[in-house]
RNA sequence: GGGCCCGUAGCUUAGACCGGCUGGAGCGCCCGGCUGAUAACCGGGAGGUCCGGAGUUCAAAUCUCCGCGGGCCCA
């Protein structure tokens, strides 16, 4: 399967230095590739569930030919996240087989390159079996390439086991269908016009024209045509027609008028007449005045079966049908003089009316786009080449009557850059028409994400109902399997075993089906005993990828394989562009061989964009390495950053996209985890593994919130949203740790194995342990890294791996009234701290008292006794008293005292905080101070959390009462074994801290680390 | 030339299907704070013609139409 591939350039930056943010993600990734890899965990994931209910996937294969860009992260991210969770909640995967498609022109072209080829015959000379070598090696190479960046994201796919399209068995099972398509009528030859590359010297199919796509400028030239039925001795009359393909002038054997257009004769140079649409006189005579005199009007009926004499006389044959009018409905009045050249060779409309009249063709160009010696003037010319030639030749007969330029877009090869041509030729077609309603109707029956894909963009190029053209004048791809005897038909080989019969015994040992060798087997008609010739084709390279489903299990060739015919796949994902390429493919397929949808839902990503919003191009030289991306910013926080985004559109995917999307939340969350991995290296307490049931109502609210955490990951995930599921995990990661985490500090640091502590330990080594859980399908490195230092195995032998766990399946009750309450607190907590800043009193200044009115009583109950403390130590309270509306409205509060917050229009409460601490309470604040600058001392020094110390202190004024009233607190969170308090100065500067004011007094400390007792 | 999608603060976005409080949030920025998570954490602030215009309506980011811009696709 391919996509719009750009090369990849070299890294735009150079790689995290060792403060970066990333670098502790990028360590951590690397600590737990290392363990996957010793444990073999992604195999073992894979082999999981041996007899789960089903789930059917098949990888998109990606093109093994051009290396990775960017843009290509994320199918892989968008595969793996649903594949995970369908392991973790019991699935059986079919299949996990990494898929490579290896056939087509895009190899071939790689290979010309490198030989430096300009055109086919150069294969012919190298020989089709070498080239055919250097295809697959070249195929070996960058599906490597691909593999390595694919399991740096985590997308865990069987890599040791994949399928490739150049596989002979995979091949024989595409002929088994190829067959199919031809015994049931749907794949038939016929010559036709189709867009052609003259360098590749193949058809392409309108999905590759697709891609092509290009403003480009080319001549635009009117003739003057001499009308050779007029009257004898009357005035010279010339059709005027246009054209902005000149080279396919020589090949002109009609002209076409629309019968219901009005037409126009004016007077021209020399008095003779001129022929063309009313509407085109003004794009020709654009100003009044130089508009040139109408003598006649004319239906353009009246102009049908008129007789004139061809652009190059004695070209082609002339017959009864050819260098006439006909009346022809593609004629539009839009551009153009609304008398429109015909050659059929080139052109679809010509052709079909060339069939219709009976017109024939005439093709002068050779397989490589070059005039042959029937257009003596241009012979040996590129069709492109002659353009001008042939002008220089038009105007001197004076057959040239106007010329200018035309900007327009054309299709150009996908590959090699160069112009197509529509042109008629042998070519093989799925008759995708014939299917039509079928497809319409399979269609229906699937999931589309984005939605309107489904009836839109999808839907209409179903209804258009195209006929596919399959066969192309190749040499590295599937051969068509169809053989012709020369008595006059058709033998259409489905297996290798046919084959092998009509060859009169057994095929050569490992036979590759692949040309050469499929055309040096002598096979023979069993009806006539003649030779056999392969019809010379191979077939569109999409059509491999669109059997995968079925040929990646050689069925129906392979015995109790887990294919089943009328089961479609239940999950694909790819690009937009998919929906002309494989989802297509698919579909067409899977309607012609099963008739049944080929996948149940498909999820459809847009593409990436730099961090300026601009699509990444080669030529803007913003297109990035895969690999790079991931050794710069981290697997997971690319991967947070894909599914946080609105991937159904295009999305940035830059350097600073990752790092303000996905990378944040996992810097935060592995802070979370830090913080519990220090303490718990002091405490030891055992991880809850189970649910804990704390009293706490700060836990009780945080199994609450998990809770719900847990039900709505579970939902999104089954429905292939990843984006809800990674914003409800950020949304929970931030309320771990702003709120949660950031109150419950306190009750890590108390003595001794508390129930508080102990209830805070268990709390949070459930929440993360569980948060690992939810995590695994969207950050698998983080996840695993959860599981292992909570859970303390700590990659240890043996250990297990979060990706072989089932997916968190705890549902604990909700408790919606304490979630209410909370937030409430968390709102008052947002409004007393603004009083603080009002009354400028700083955090670290215990107040005397903090009243909260107008309460609804039940409010006050939710909160009042159990969440108060909360408050007071969040904002540094002694006293916090909830109050009804009733009771509060009645008291004052003098602004000399209070500072006040009246509820706004909308409600909430009233609240009043005290304004001035008492002087007891401003020691209580000193001391605070104090025992502040010990700790950041501390760290400086790099002491350990659990070290004890020595500590002296030189304080004057309040700060001396201050130390003096509140030393056993200072010792007991210092952790100082040993305080000597004195005033006046130290006698020796070393090591002494200073602090000429705080609160206006001076602080001197020394801190020495105390003997380990 | 035609079709589909998108457009809300510098960025990522909620709200839109089903019209109704002052358009929410996170990041970034500025100011301040906190400090045994420290490139973490907390408060405040600046920053929005909800792409523009018209219509429907008592009321429009939301519904309709016409534009503009971006993306994708078709011819």
């Amino acid at each position: 399967m391919s996509s719009s591939a750009a090369p990849a350039s070299a890294p735009r930056s150079a790689p995290p230095g060792p403060g970066a943010p990333q670098s502790q993600v990028l360590a951590m990734e690397r600590r737990v590739a290392e363990f996957w890899a010793r444990e073999d965990i992604p195999g073992r994931a894979l082999a999981l569930h041996p007899n789960g209910p089903i789930f059917r996937f098949t990888e998109g294969p990606p093109t093994a030919n051009g290396k990775p860009h960017v843009g290509h992260l994320m199918p892989r991210a968008l595969k793996d996240f649903e594949l995970r969770y369908r392991r973790m909640k019991g699935d059986r995967l079919i299949s996990s087989m990494a898929g490579w498609d290896c056939h087509g022109l895009p190899v071939e072209v790689e290979i010309e390159k490198s030989h430096g080829w300009t055109n086919k015959k150069q294969i012919l000379e190298y020989g089709i079996g070498p080239f055919a070598q250097d295809c697959r090696k070249s195929v070996m190479k960058y599906a490597d390439i691909w593999q390595q960046f694919s399991e740096r994201i985590g997308f865990w796919l069987d890599y040791a086991h994949p399928y490739f399209t150049m596989d002979p068995w995979f091949m024989e099972s595409v002929w088994w269908s190829l067959k199919e398509l031809y015994t049931k009528g749907l794949l038939e030859k016929g010559h036709y016009v189709v867009p052609y590359c003259p360098r590749c010297e193949t058809p392409e199919a309108t999905h590759e024209v697709a891609q092509g796509y290009r403003d480009t400028t080319d001549p635009s030239v009117t003739l003057r045509l001499r009308l050779t039925d007029g009257p004898a001795g009357g005035r010279t009359t010339y059709l005027l027609v246009w054209t902005t393909t000149p080279w396919t002038l020589p090949s002109n054997l009609a002209v076409a008028v629309g019968s219901e257009m009005d037409y126009v004769a004016f007077e021209g140079e020399g008095g003779d007449e001129y022929l063309l649409a009313e509407s085109a006189l003004a794009r020709y005579f654009p100003s009044e005045e130089g508009r040139p005199k109408v003598v006649r009007r004319e239906k353009g009926s009246s102009l049908v079966g008129r007789t004139y004499e061809p652009p190059f006389p004695g070209m082609v044959g002339a017959t009864p049908q050819r260098f006439r009018t006909y009346a022809a409905t593609f004629v539009t009045a839009e551009e153009g003089t609304g008398l429109v050249h015909v050659a059929p060779s080139f052109g679809v409309d010509d052709y079909q009316l060339g069939e219709k009249v009976g017109l024939g063709v005439f093709d002068p160009l050779d397989s490589s786009g070059r005039f042959t010696s029937q257009v003596p003037l241009v012979a040996g010319k590129w069709f492109k080449e002659a353009d001008k030639l042939l002008m220089e030749e038009l105007h001197a007969r004076g057959v040239l009557w106007r010329r200018s330029t035309y900007k327009h877009t054309y299709p150009f090869c996908w590959r090699c850059d160069r112009p197509l041509m529509y042109r008629a030729l042998d070519t093989w077609f799925v008759r995708t028409h014939k299917i039509r309603e079928k497809l319409l109707a399979n269609n229906a029956q699937v999931t589309w994400d984005p939605a309107h894909l489904k009836d839109g963009r999808f839907g209409n190029f179903v209804a258009e109902g195209k006929d596919w053209a399959l066969s192309r004048n190749r040499y590295w791809g599937t051969p068509l399997p169809i053989w012709n005897c020369p008595k006059g038909h058709q033998v259409a080989v489905g297996s290798f075993e046919e084959l092998s019969k009509l060859h009169g015994g057994p095929l050569p040992t490992s036979f590759d089906p692949h040309r050469p060798t499929v055309d040096e087997l002598s096979l023979t008609c069993p009806e006539h005993r003649e030779p056999l010739v392969r019809e010379p084709y191979v077939i569109d390279t999409w059509y491999d990828s669109g059997s995968a489903p079925f040929a990646q299990f050689h069925w129906p060739f392979a015995k109790g394989t887990p294919f089943e015919v009328d089961a479609p796949l239940d999950f694909v994902a790819e690009a937009i562009d998919q929906t002309r390429g494989w989802f297509y493919t698919l579909l067409v397929i899977s309607t012609a061989l099963f008739d049944r949808p080929p996948f149940r839902h498909v999820l459809c990503h847009g593409h990436g964009l730099d961090d300026e919003g601009k699509k990444m191009s080669k030529s803007k030289g913003n297109v990035d390495d895969p690999m790079q991306v991931l050794e710069r910013m981290g697997a997971d926080p690319t991967r947070l950053t894909i599914y946080l985004s609105s991937y159904t559109e295009s999305f940035r995917l830059g350097d600073l996209a990752i790092r303000q999307g996905g990378l944040r939340m996992l810097t935060t969350l592995l802070n979370v985890l830090e913080f519990y991995r220090s303490n718990w290296e002091v405490d030891r307490v055992p991880p809850a593994v189970e649910a804990p049931a704390p009293k706490d109502p700060l836990d009780r609210w945080l199994l609450s919130r998990l809770s719900d955490v847990v039900a709505t990951t579970d939902q999104a995930l089954l429905s292939f949203d990843a984006r809800r599921a990674s914003s409800t995990l950020e949304a929970f990661v931030q309320e771990i740790s702003t709120w949660w985490l950031r109150r419950s500090r306190p009750r890590f640091w108390e003595e001794g194995p508390s129930e508080r502590k102990v209830g805070a330990y268990r709390t949070l080594s459930f929440v993360l342990l569980t948060l690992g859980g939810l995590l695994a399908p969207l950050a698998p490195y983080t996840a695993e890294e959860l599981h292992q230092k909570v859970s303390s195995t700590d990659f240890g032998k043996g250990a297990s791996s979060v990706h072989l766990e089932p997916f968190p399946s705890w549902r604990g009750a909700r408790d919606l009234a304490l979630e209410t309450a909370m937030s409430d607190v968390l709102a008052l907590v947002e409004t007393v701290r603004r009083l603080r800043m009002e009354a400028g009193v700083r955090a670290r200044m215990p107040l005397e008292e903090l009243l909260v009115g107008g309460l609804a009583p039940g409010t006050v109950e939710a909160m009042g006794p159990s969440l108060v403390p909360l408050l007071q130590e969040e904002l540094n309270v002694k006293r916090v008293e909830m109050m009804t509306a009733e009771r509060s409205s009645t008291r004052e509060f003098p602004s000399d005292r209070w500072v006040v917050h009246r509820p706004t229009e909308s409600g909430g409460p009233s609240v009043a905080l005290s304004r001035k601490p008492s002087r007891e309470l401003f020691l209580e604040g000193l001391a605070r101070e104090v025992v502040r600058r010990v700790q950041m001392t501390r760290k400086e020094l790099r002491l350990a959390i659990s070290d004890r110390i020595r500590l002296e202190l030189w304080a004057e004024g309040d700060l001396a009462e201050a130390v003096q009233a509140h030393q056993e607190w200072i010792s007991k969170e210092c952790l100082v074994s040993d305080l000597a308090v004195a005033s006046g100065s130290p006698s020796s500067p070393e090591g002494v801290r200073s602090w000429p004011d705080v609160e206006g007094s001076k602080l001197e400390l020394r801190i020495v680390k105390a003997p380990n007792v």
